[in-house]
DNA sequence: CTTACTATATGATGTTTACATATATGTGTA
DNA sequence: TACACATATATGTAAACATCATATAGTAAG
């Protein structure tokens, strides 16, 4: 969390969060359906502790539905006794690959980290 | 890298690098001034080391407005024999507590990408 | 005088994030 | 029955950010 000036009005405000990672929520859904299909609302609070304290519900709706149309997962309707139905998701073959790639990707940013800390302890030991 | 199909007309096409860290090049930069005052054009080659292997030089000068905006860093021109002049950025003190918070922020982030990593290991083996 | 390198800056466009709002079903309770 | 509340999915909007292209200008070499 970060607040500062706004960058138009002057105003304090909340920026967007610092030292995201960017779409980290998608391989994180993947991991998750990887071990077992689920639905939206049901991978809340499994997302909050792989991808941060907060997670936007109605973003994550989103993201589902733009992997299912980059074909990552697939979804089909569940009756639901206990409340409303549900879409649950499931992971394809081609989520896999992504999901392996994307492990590349933040094994390769792990190490920018990495790189970046160290510098920064450097600086401050001098 | 990473390709896969356009959203909106099926062509395959390049998406934007996956796994990056929102901003990450803001702290590097006060990583680089924070050694010594240097000029947009110059920090260029450092920071393809430390942010990875492209740099928007476009981005790169809007950011350093921006931080100056902010408060991070301060600006002034710099006379130049053997080419135009350089506007040259000195880290402030806000710019230095800037850079230790985002350093408990990349921490942080570090750490997520571990668990996800650890997760992703898991699943492989069983 | 043309090309290349250094140097800073803006324009245009698309993507992502963040927050708000809409809609609907089932459960408990006053 | 009416109401609040949890579950469940989805869209509207606007700010911020990323990406690629383009504009401008000084200096030096050929």
């Amino acid at each position: 969390m970060f607040t500062y000036m706004c960058r138009t009005c002057g105003c304090s405000f909340r920026s967007r969060d610092f030292g995201n990672i960017e779409r980290f929520i998608e391989p994180c859904i993947l991991l998750l359906l990887s071990k077992g299909s689920s639905h939206g609302y049901g991978l809340m609070e499994d997302l909050k502790k792989h991808c941060g304290e907060k997670v936007d519900i109605g973003g994550l709706y989103r993201t589902l539905r733009r992997m299912e149309r980059d074909g990552w997962v697939k979804s089909d309707w569940e009756k639901n006794k206990s409340g409303p139905d549900r879409r649950t998701y499931t992971i394809t073959s081609e989520g896999k690959d992504f999901l392996k790639s994307a492990t590349s990707s933040l094994t390769r940013t792990d190490k920018l980290i990495h790189r970046f800390l160290e510098g920064y302890q450097k600086s401050q030991t001098v």
